[in-house]
DNA sequence: ATGATTTGCCTAGGACCTCTAGGTAAGCCT
DNA sequence: AGGCTTACCTAGAGGTCCTAGGCAAATCAT
């Protein structure tokens, strides 16, 4: 019986494979075990429970996207750099479906600071140094900008845009060109 | 032997209060059927399968947000309409996590088409009367709101914020404040 | 190389959820 | 009171989650 060489590391890699492929909601310990053949079981001595392995996919997703938020965001600033990053970022939620979806897990505190969702913030703030903004306005300028940009994405996976002919990428750049007047002349 | 005196839409109210209570995602046939004192098997003849129940959950909230907009949103325009509709928006997802869940739920484009969904764009679009926008740069603005209501919402939630002392109501405020400004001056 | 230890995957099995088929009895109608 | 509809039942199959305990493969010590 040869055996199969799973760690925790390759379950999170496939698991995020499967996610992208059937959703974030169909990534089970079972689908995995198949996946791999070998018996539900047996992922049990990688993964505590279901739960641990759907934190550790989000944990993977959040760090993908600093990664390639952080490399759109290189050498940019001002409106250059929102578009970057806004592209980056919505760019990454649909080519990956299932990884997004796990991104949006609520983490316990713990896990989220030791995460890169506190990263995000970071480079969120990044993009405002382009514009004059200082506390407590950037924050509240990043806590907006983050909601924007999660908050279409996320409607436009839920198809609530598809009820008006107007397309999705037209006002997706006009929301950009929105946001960059609104940071340009932030009242 | 009494019977429990079942039907679609009690099993739906009472998915709705289970699912403020538990999470949305804990709502099952059997819990709710436990919540009755009767057999999973009962419920079948009332609805077709879990997703069912799950539907027409989410079709109850996304209708009782509409009301509560619309409430909201009578004899006011402007500014006034906008922080209206958002304080209504947010409420309700606070006081009713479950279904605020539920409402996020993506619809086949029939149900999407029957539920108030649509009735959630129109008023979303009552509220750009009061500004100097016309198609289609209100569609776009109608989307840039609904965005950032639910991304702000829903990261909330998440706990996203929780990094950062600045408090979350300042934050929501100005953003209200922000969007305010920025459709009176649309680039 | 051989024996000892660790560790990867196994079988067995319990608990819970989903859903179907078919049966019994409660309530309504005439 | 008899008949019809329908609300709820039992029985059971199949899937997911997870624990306990066992065997064998890989690794290490001698």
């Amino acid at each position: 019986m040869a055996r199969a060489g799973l760690t925790a590391e390759r379950l999170t890699q496939a698991a995020a494979e499967l996610a992208d492929e059937v959703g974030f909601e169909n990534v089970t310990v079972s689908a995995l075990a198949r996946h791999f053949g070998v018996k539900d079981a047996s992922l049990y001595s990688h993964i505590r429970n279901a739960h641990d392995l759907r934190v550790r996919l989000a944990v993977l997703a959040l760090a993908e996207m600093a990664d390639r938020v952080s490399d759109a965001l290189a050498g940019r600033s001002g409106k250059d750099a929102l578009v970057a990053f806004a592209q980056a970022y919505r760019s990454y939620a649909h080519e990956h479906p299932g990884r997004y979806a796990a991104a949006q897990m609520v983490l316990d505190p713990d896990t989220a600071a030791l995460s890169a969702a506190s990263k995000h913030a970071e480079m969120t703030r990044a993009i405002l140094r382009g514009y004059d903004l200082w506390e407590p306005d950037q924050t509240d300028a990043v806590r907006l900008l983050h909601s924007t940009f999660h908050g279409y994405v996320s409607l436009e996976r839920a198809g609530a845009f598809h009820s008006h002919p107007r397309g999705v990428e037209a006002s997706w750049t006009r929301a950009l060109d929105a946001l960059d007047s609104l940071l340009r002349a932030w009242p």
